[in-house]
DNA sequence: TTTT
DNA sequence: TTTT
């Protein structure tokens, strides 16, 4: 009834940008989030947090977000299952993002501007995306995007 | 750096009440999310999320939530992994409760009264827990959550 | 950047149901959201948190929410002033709503169902609003809504 | 029930820490959340929304944050109301932060450390308050905090 | 001006 | 398989 995560990390690796075959834009990316501080502090530990955006969010995601970059996501938890070759059943949560924020500009060394910088910030993440055709499972078993039904996508 | 959940849905099963070897109480649920609607509206779509609580919310989940009962759940995103017997890395992501607020009385029928009713409402959920003691997996590769070694839980 | 509430309480009153100049609904209410608990336990507290809701959220709102009912809200922090008649400039605070959730049922009674049970949930606060439409102060100093001009409301 | 916000933005001013009577810190400032996108794109528009925080975290909070600061605040709303000096009554709204991220190193220039750089990183609003001992009123008609008495203060 |  |  009611399902919202938001969450600030920095990005694993590049995001990943793909495409269904109907030509909806998805790209996936993985937020590293520093837990609160540990007991023994031993080593600093952080959980990994699967992301999917869609449509223009997709899009400028896949262009302004790189490696390392500080970023905010807004969404929901999405648990999904399939079964594996081995036939086994494996569940999957990732977080579909609708609202995404660059907190550290592309030009590294000065960043007192958030978003991409120089002024021209881009609509970077202010489209809100909601309902049935957020509700795809962009991921593999390999953890890659799969080629999604254009039936499952609304206009 | 932030990691903020918060879900509105209904328990699948009764809660299940485990102990670690050192006595520190742990309970684990899940949690139906109806999903804005679908597509087709075929059928009736949800999110299966699995919620850990500990220590004292964990007692009074244990004793006060049921099977379907309406819940509202605030905590973080957990994502931990292992190696299962096959030797394939598993992943698994969990909500590591902070705050549970019981939706509906256990006097079914009339649920007027949020929480236990009858007035002598428990401390229900009110604990908030954070940090370190909150980091652990409870859960077995079959779902159920592991003898915890009391080595990771700090005081 | 990033701007967002979730709440969980009870309707003070009756929600209120007004019009723009060009007929765009707004209906706002109040929430009681029970403070976690006091000190002394002397006397149950609550924050009394004004909500305004836009257009189809504001219909359905106004139809099946009644004073009393235990109401999850989602939205946004907005902070407006004014300068009253004594010439004192006033802060006002509102949540913008784009999500609310019926957490009980209108047929008091049995509410396994939330929303507005017999099945026949209407859309109640699926709808989300986002951007500059929702941007309004709809509050007069007395506490009413005022008549928004309407080149405030795009589309 | 549950009361819960989160909120990124700059801070408008460097932060004021005060004590009550019997010592106890407390911080306030105040955030600029830019809005989504506005109508006209006329002027960029901003909510600017009071922030309080207590005991260690306003310590941490008024020893890093300074003014123009990308912030991320985690808390809940708190409404109070008082009679001013002309006998009316005024209503109060902040948020009484239990978490406080800084996005942006103090070293400026380059920021892709977050918190404090350097590695000597403090605490830095890691620590999170519940229950009455935050349910304090610490503005005065004026903006400024008040004198607590120490009464309201639990341990 | 406040709800259960 | 992980970020600073």
């Amino acid at each position: 009834m009611l399902n919202r995560v938001i969450l600030i990390g920095r990005l694993t690796r590049d995001p990943e940008l793909r495409y269904t075959p109907a030509g909806v834009a998805v790209t996936t990316f993985t937020l590293a989030v520093d837990r609160p501080f540990t007991n023994q502090q031993k080593e600093r530990e952080a959980d990994f947090i699967n992301i999917v955006t869609w449509r223009q969010l997709a899009e400028t995601c896949a262009n302004y977000l790189r490696k390392g970059r500080l970023t905010a996501v807004e969404g929901r938890i999405q648990v999904r299952n399939y079964d594996n070759n081995e036939g086994r059943r494996v569940y999957v949560t990732e977080v579909i993002a609708d609202n995404v924020r660059f907190l550290e500009s592309s030009n590294s060394g000065g960043n007192r501007e958030e978003g991409m910088g120089g002024g021209q910030a881009p609509s970077q993440g202010q489209q809100r995306y909601s309902g049935p055709r957020d509700n795809q499972d962009p991921f593999q078993d390999d953890g890659k995007p799969i080629d999604i039904s254009d039936d499952d996508l609304p206009f």
